[in-house]
DNA sequence: TGCCCATTTGAATAAATATTCATTTTACTT
DNA sequence: AAGTAAAATGAATATTTATTCAAATGGGCA
């Protein structure tokens, strides 16, 4: 199981960061990083991941992870977030957030409504959300996860 | 090729207004309205349209016009644009669009980028804006490319 | 009109992706 | 620790989508 959830983070990670066009393509790539395994399980863990395909000028068609896809759909909501974000910190594996007053359910609504694999859940306060993350997720998987529901976050943290 | 651009239309329509999942499921639709043809040209008529195929809780995955994932990129100009949105003629099968002093650029640049088939190109002054579109499209389907471009046009349309 | 070139299309096929079914691994419960 | 149910995986296969190649269609233009 610890392996999945490797790969999963793999998944997002070279998504994210390249363009792919097919399900052999990013294969080949976990393939070269160690992570071998098959067609078949990469297409399950892409619909797990909600992974889209859309248009590209380049390469075609290419994977996108859902949660830029959402994000794009909410430029409002997004900054919003980003300007009420104060800071994060881990303690024992969960996350605490701290936002000015207020905007606490707001954000972490956003976060639910994205909801990275990466965490299972969210509760939050006024000023504070406590980030329940997925086992085997480390720190910074759940940042990296939520620099991609609010990519504002990555000028805000300090040096994660 | 009349007959392509009636296709081209319709499939637009079916994709905006229905969850597709295959292209076997829109082909059915297509040949019951007598628009009767094969997959290797839907496949195509696809590709030329950018649909994208994008995640979707009920049925796995679903088409979704690129317009309207572009749109969604841009609330903000989206919005922007609306207000500065005066009204639509045509004449000759040229749309002539009012804005508002100095709004006539920028939305003809959302236009642009967006760039709908129905569309050919766009000239824009200061407070008007010249649409030449495709040949064999309707002022209608014209209008119908417009609001999936900028949403909150409906509302400034009289009857059309 | 008739010729030529480009575009569009279908049938067949290739390529890509999803699913079935059997097997293995994992996590609980006792 | 053994037993059991659920989850994860691979191999094979089914399904879906893209492409190839040949034929048909549609404009320009002499």
């Amino acid at each position: 199981m610890g392996n999945r959830t490797e790969r999963l983070l793999a998944i997002k990670e070279i998504v994210s960061n390249n363009k792919i066009s097919s399900q052999e393509e990013l294969l080949g790539i976990l393939v070269r990083r160690g992570l071998s395994y098959t067609q078949a399980t990469l297409s399950r863990d892409l619909k797990f991941l909600k992974v889209n395909k859309i248009s590209d000028p380049e390469k075609g068609y290419i994977y996108e992870l859902p949660d830029q896809h959402q994000v794009h759909n909410n430029e409002i909501a997004e900054s919003y977030a980003a300007q009420g974000f104060v800071s994060i910190q881990f303690a024992h594996n969960l996350g605490v957030i701290k936002t000015l007053p207020g905007y606490a359910p707001s954000i972490a609504s956003l976060i639910d409504r994205s909801s990275p694999f990466e965490i299972i859940g969210t509760i939050a306060g006024d000023d504070t959300i406590l980030i329940i993350p997925h086992d085997n997720v480390s720190d910074k998987d759940v940042i990296n996860a939520l620099v991609l529901i609010i990519p504002e976050l990555k000028n805000k943290l300090s040096g994660k």
